[in-house]
DNA sequence: CTACAAGTTCAAGTACGCTTGAAGTCAAGG
DNA sequence: CCTTGACTTCAAGCGTACTTGAACTTGTAG
């Protein structure tokens, strides 16, 4: 399969997943689940333009931030489905995650309040003490990523 | 059933499960992973002792932190087995959690910056953004995501 | 005594985010 | 020609954290 990107300027799925550090399988999930898509050659093999590495990084980084693949499909598909998505583009995209990244530190700073005014001074008490206010879910999530692998 | 704790100061698995806000499902898992222990009443039934609520109250609040129930039963093991833990061996215990929740603060502001820096401005790229290097990502993937500790 | 809520165990199921394995294709090098 | 390596699909598996369901027991109220 050789390196067709010197010629062509499309990469093979290797390359994406070299460049991008994320797993093959994982992009071939990520397109079962329509978050990226690719051409195929003739051979039947994908071939993915270079733009697929930005949309791949707003993957991982979305992912970091706690959405889970579900919502950032979701935020994908706001981008314009006829042309290539501008620098514009994406910062209106990643501008909404600002707030949701504000909520997060601040539940984080509850937390840490917590720990030492609650759960330090004996007054910890779920039914009374609301610093474990399960509002984000998908913030809980972030600590939870696919947890697995890869030796 | 009714209100053995008004007799006995022991409470019910489903008076743990109001008072805690946790499921009776959740508390038997908990027990099968040895995060909390239940005496047995004759009947077969589980009597939890009023500190059970502190231990329940510090996994919640430790799993909301990121940590895994795996490492939340470390921690835990770090109580004294003898005695009844004081406010003290609490706050020892949670204070271990500081350090973790400024890491994952420091990430989502590096991620913040990273939005509107690097995405926005086009830069964005895995294999050269330091923001979610390839490294971190493999070593974040591993037991406990969520973290990027270098950087 | 009967009903019924609340408890018990154990096995299996769920959601998420992938990974792994089996079986096969394709193109280039020796 | 044959091997090798990168690719393909599809199905099944895995780790975390639980939930759900089946089948059964307990304890109290009426």
């Amino acid at each position: 399969m050789g390196l067709p990107s010197r010629t062509t300027d499309l990469l093979t799925i290797g390359e994406v997943s070299r460049r991008s550090g994320v797993a093959a399988s994982a992009l071939r999930f990520y397109e079962q689940r329509g978050l990226i898509d690719s051409e195929r050659a003739g051979s039947g093999h994908r071939r993915y333009p270079r733009s697929v590495l930005r949309r791949i990084a707003f993957i991982v980084f979305a992912q970091r931030v706690g959405l889970t693949l579900d919502e950032i499909g979701e935020e994908l598909s706001k981008l314009p489905p006829d042309r290539a998505p501008t620098r514009h583009d994406w910062s209106r995209l990643s501008s909404r995650w600002t707030s949701r990244i504000d909520q997060r530190i601040a539940e984080l700073e509850r937390l840490k309040v917590g720990l030492t005014e609650c759960i330090g001074c004996g007054c910890l008490s779920l039914d009374r003490c609301q610093l474990a206010n399960p509002g984000d879910r998908a913030a809980s999530r972030g600590a939870r990523c696919g947890v697995i692998r890869r030796a």
